[in-house]
DNA sequence: TTTGTATTTAAGCAACTGCTTAAATACAAA
DNA sequence: TTTGTATTTAAGCAGTTGCTTAAATACAAA
């Protein structure tokens, strides 16, 4: 990616110059953000964070009856959520409880808000 | 997908269909939010929207000079945007401002709040 | 009209996603 | 120990994503 830019008269250089500095200092914010937003982006593993949200926890095999797909299926998609540091496992015996992280619940819960003020709105139609 | 639960003692089935039919109910909300959040969810993506809120628009010529990327790949990051009803045009011309969706502006704002507060925080380390 | 600029669209493709089935692992009860 | 349950991991694969380059389109100025 080489001079493929317009070449228009009109660019405002100081904007350009000003929008790349504060895309460089926020450099991190984006990818961990986005990183975030991309998990949650897949329908099942948005129903799976609002279930723990409602639940408070969960397991794998709970949330395969719940969802209607197979326990491998959940499996990886809870290790998803798990490696991007947005759920959290503790063992009971032989069943595995996942539930939110605390830190993650700021960006997270929104999201709930969301879906249930638009399931539960007044229909206004 | 077909009985491949676990065959455990202590489901809470009461829990199970509670769940189920939640879900159920907010079906349409889970669709629309995850089609905006996987949006979202890709980093040039989220740095687009970003920037369509700080400068309240933009062209692709200047999003490509921005961000360092073809203007076909940006186009077509645009597209998928435009398609998903997060940003809106309007032609000046031979170009075209791409600007953010005021309707869509609850979901988005906050990722841009957690952009900025991540950044200037003040550091804890 | 011809020429040039801004943008979109299309085709090709490597890489990634999300499921499937089968096998492996962890743990508990008999 | 053997047996069974809950979970994870691995391999295979169709479908999707996001870039590239090239071509098409839209519009304005000469």
């Amino acid at each position: 990616m080489e001079g493929n830019s317009c070449i228009r008269l009109y660019a405002d250089q100081a904007q350009i110059m000003a929008c790349k500095s504060k895309l460089k200092a926020a450099e991190k914010a984006f990818a961990s953000l986005s990183a975030v937003l991309s998990l949650a982006g897949n329908e099942v593993r948005l129903k799976i964070l609002y279930l723990l949200e409602e639940e408070k926890e969960l397991c794998p095999c709970d949330l395969s009856d719940i969802l209607g797909m197979t326990i491998p299926a959940i499996s990886q998609h809870l290790k998803k959520l798990k490696d991007g540091g947005i759920v959290q496992t503790q063992k009971d015996g032989q069943t595995v409880f996942y539930s939110l992280v605390k830190e993650l619940l700021p960006i997270v819960k929104p999201f709930f808000t969301h879906i249930n003020s638009e399931t539960f709105k007044t229909e206004v139609t």
